[in-house]
DNA sequence: AGCTAGTGTCGGTACGTACT
DNA sequence: AGTACGTACCGACACTAGCT
């Protein structure tokens, strides 16, 4: 294949449609018709010599010529943006970019309406979509840029990924109104001895708490695991679980609170980006954004 | 330099095909 | 039947060669 041979922009909609996984959808993006798509992704096909993208009952999934093309590609679109300016200024208060991040319901809950009070004087054509983002597939969501930042706890480490740290967010045990154990100092007997509420979106693995109780070879009973916090609060306020959770939520719900009998380290998020778009200034602007009001968080 | 005809490319419409 | 991708065909446009 010889580069002066084929069209650049056919490498435009190639990284759409990996993003996208749908023809129509690209070409609307792409102010094309879907056929347009057809005809152009046809000739990348004649250019690679491969389908690249196959249809499929779960989309235009790539193949595996296209997933060894995603990064290169990414990464040279990139620096075309940059040196020849499209994107390389980012301006808020006219952009209509829809940001897509990857973060649980906590981080919802917390950050994302004061974003969105933010965005509305700042930015108010800038959309923001946000999603549960598997850790397995954490890196490959970043790298074909389906999302644009993570939230997560400082867990993943290919180099290929930047970050930074956001907040540290220290745990208390939240219980409903009128629990028994609300009238007295939580001790570490009682705590164990109590039954306990868990919030965990994985299906195995040990939490914060577990670790920290573990080094102290200590056990504590979860007799209910749940994968979302507004559901947990719900459930706490109705029983006598306690539930071991950030401080920092606790003005979003109806429970009381004690200090921890033990000490167990604050949840850290840090904010993962790809290295490819550590340079790219609407994503800079978002995390500095975000990091603004992580710090009015704690 | 300006005009014209031929050629290639690309995106459009219309329609076929496959799948749910 | 509805949805989505691929194909056939057509028109617009750009480029080039040849002619005046």
């Amino acid at each position: 294949m010889r580069l002066d041979h084929i069209d650049l922009n056919l490498f435009v909609l190639f990284d759409a449609l990996y993003r996208e996984r749908n023809v129509t959808r690209v070409a609307m993006q792409l102010n094309l018709t879907q056929p347009a798509v057809s005809n152009a992704l046809g000739r990348l096909r004649q250019s690679f010599d491969d389908p690249l993208f196959l249809r499929t009952p779960d989309g235009m999934q790539p193949t595996p010529v296209a997933e060894r093309m995603v990064a290169d590609v990414r990464e040279a679109l990139v620096l075309l943006r940059r040196s020849v300016g499209a994107g390389a200024r980012f301006v808020p208060a006219t952009s209509d970019k829809t940001f897509r991040l990857g973060m649980n319901d906590l981080a919802e809950s917390l950050l994302l309406p004061a974003l969105q009070s933010s965005l509305a004087h700042a930015a108010p054509g800038v959309a923001v979509a946000s999603y549960y983002v598997d850790r397995a597939s954490a890196v490959d969501e970043l790298r074909a840029g389906r999302s644009d930042l993570l939230l997560d706890a400082p867990v993943f480490n290919a180099r290929e990924l930047r970050h930074a740290p956001l907040a540290s967010l220290p745990y208390v045990v939240a219980m409903r109104r009128g629990h028994p154990l609300a009238r007295r100092k939580m001790t570490e007997k009682a705590y164990l001895a109590a039954e306990h509420l868990h919030v965990s979106s994985r299906r195995r693995g040990r939490g914060q708490v577990e670790i920290a109780l573990h080094s102290r070879n200590l056990r504590r009973r979860v007799s209910m695991r749940v994968q979302n916090y507004l559901v947990a609060a719900r459930i706490a306020q109705q029983t006598d679980l306690l539930w071991t959770v950030p401080r920092v939520l606790l003005p979003l719900v109806d429970l009381v609170s004690r200090p921890l009998p033990f000490p167990v380290p604050p949840l850290e998020w840090h904010l993962f980006w790809h290295g490819n778009a550590d340079g790219d200034p609407a994503n800079q602007w978002l995390r500095q954004r975000l990091q603004a009001l992580a710090g009015d968080l704690a």
